[in-house]
DNA sequence: CGTCGGCATGCACACGTGTGCAACGCCATT
DNA sequence: AATGGCGTTGCACACGTGTGCATGCCGACG
């Protein structure tokens, strides 16, 4: 018999009624100053903890857990996400529950977890959810947050990148380096934001008197998808001055693959991607970029979390964040006459 | 009124007592099946979900939820691990609860976390977190399990790398590249496993005939402690023909810091690094390196917790795990006569 | 001194679920 | 036909906590 203790317990020892232990953990209960002290010396002697899970029970409010539902982690800037999500939830009295999602899993495994340990909200920074998770969270009154995706059901707030804005600095960075004609290197899945932001890239090279000679297709927005993209490049033997890349890991794939096809730097074509990693910082790349600033995309989310769960009625917000150049090596190259 | 459907509903609906639709939930209880079955389509007619916060406070076993605490989430072989763990749980009937916990933090806090949620057992990846987390579950009978950590309480579980192993092995990586004089490149900060793989890694230079030079030490133990790494190398300008990297991001920080100085490829010395993150194996610098594979770490983590739990009296098991070399570029080149 | 108000405390109920125990009905066996 | 056994069901209690309500106490004021 080693069951933790209980507040009856600590009750007995400092001679209490049950409710005097429960009103000293309450704030702004009223319990007399000594009568507490007493409390929290017996509290202390036992190692008494606050059952939280009997405790939610109780209020008839959702418990302080937060799903946090979230794939593809191995990407640098998603981990560094999660990482802030869960400081911030931690910090603001929440409890953050991470719910990895694949591509393939089944929806409704993922709602059930939710709903069974009635989670007081959710963020949902997964490329692409299925729509499901937002209409059953709609149906069951989960607030919900979905971050870089696609409008799906109204009663859910979205945080999103300003992907319009991003597109056309993509395109203003090309032309700052001198490109003419430029290319697209991207996926073959679609992804909201990529395919937003690539829309306003295209718009934006028709106003500045650029063309789009076409794209590369890499199987995957990462290092190894870079790399084919790169030979698929080099084989069609493209004559363009520029390229945007999808993303920074495809961007670096890129480069990669430039170099072990031997092209020497001074004939790269210039370069673009986007998030501003950490490696395209790294000076075997220097890469040209866009950052995203994950500080914001999480102050953004928990704010937008905190209004759902406060005003579930109302309607909810769309935040759009902005986005930088960062000008680095790659726009700078000496091959554009 | 807009509460969660619970049992008492579905039991009323389908014309049941409330234990009727509990035992229809609980596998292996005694119902009729035309019973669960009307149960079951009032439950989805209803939108009913089993509460588990009740379930596991009337069950007085602890709740099935178990703390993952982590800090330095942007290492990406951490961020692995964590998908990796949090998956395995949940494939498990587990639900990993997010922890992040910073240098700095308050144990105490963490501890109150875990207690108040009466979480089933613990897994913590942090580089160096504090001894206090350990005792105070050793304390609370909370099972632990430590990765690459040092020991601290008897009762913890360990999985930890086979740091012997992969000092010895980087040891003979440089002697296979032909180097006799070799420096470590590490950090200031202490880490257990990098401390432990660096005393295996000394006392094998001594058995294979070879000499450790001295050392250079970054600030930090990633691609920015690289790079001051590599700068001091070159201002002491050690007369070695290898260096040893504490970790990968290390090793690529100081590949960079070569390149920076204008150091031609031919001149570097041997290089091997540890952990083999996705980045080493990039051609820019196809690094030789140390694998520490964390599907098997995840996979001892979860099996060490399981048996924890199962048997929390019995003595924990410490779990070390295989290493393998990768041979890479730059254990090839021609610099060494 | 009497009365009133405020504060501290205890009682009892509620939250949503699992399960032991007893009762009940049905079927097979004697 | 009587009886025993087995599967199903309902009752009631338990898990650990928060809180409305009533009570009791003490001090202050008239």
């Amino acid at each position: 018999m080693n069951r933790p203790p209980r507040a009856s317990d600590v009750a007995a020892l400092a001679g209490v009624s049950r409710s005097a232990v429960s009103r000293a953990f309450t704030d702004g209960a009223s319990v007399a100053p000594e009568t507490r002290d007493r409390i929290m010396a017996a509290a202390e002697e036992l190692g008494y903890r606050v059952n939280h899970l009997a405790r939610s029970l109780k209020e008839a409010a959702p418990s302080k857990l937060v799903a946090l539902v979230v794939s593809d982690m191995d990407h640098s800037l998603r981990a560094r996400l999660v990482d802030l999500l869960a400081r911030g939830l931690v910090a603001g009295g929440f409890r953050p529950f991470l719910l990895p999602w694949s591509q393939g899993d089944d929806p409704r495994q993922l709602i059930d977890m939710m709903l069974n340990y009635n989670v007081s909200g959710a963020i949902v920074t997964s490329d692409t959810p299925p729509e499901e998770i937002s209409h059953q969270c709609a149906r069951f009154g989960v607030p919900l947050v979905l971050v870089n995706k696609a409008p799906v059901d109204a009663r859910a707030a979205r945080v999103v990148q300003d992907t319009g804005a991003a597109g056309r600095m993509a395109a203003h960075l090309l032309r700052e380096a001198g490109c003419r004609r430029v290319l697209y290197a991207g996926q073959a899945r679609a992804s909201f934001t990529i395919d937003e932001r690539r829309r306003a890239f295209e718009a934006e090279l028709g106003s500045l008197g650029m063309t789009l000679a076409g794209q590369v297709t890499g199987p995957s927005q990462n290092h190894a998808g870079g790399l084919i993209a790169a030979e698929q490049y080099l084989a069609a033997r493209h004559d363009v001055e520029g390229v945007h890349c999808a993303n920074d890991f495809l961007a670096l794939g890129f480069i990669d693959g430039l170099r072990r096809a031997g092209v020497p730097a001074h004939d790269w074509p210039a370069l673009v991607g986007c998030d501003d990693i950490a490696e395209a910082a790294w000076p075997a790349y220097d890469l040209t970029t866009i950052r995203q600033d994950p500080g914001l995309l999480a102050d953004a989310c928990l704010d937008a979390l905190a209004d759902r769960i406060a005003h579930p009625a109302s309607q909810p917000d769309l935040q759009v964040l902005p986005v930088a150049a960062v000008r680095r090596a790659t726009t700078r190259m000496t091959n554009i006459d």
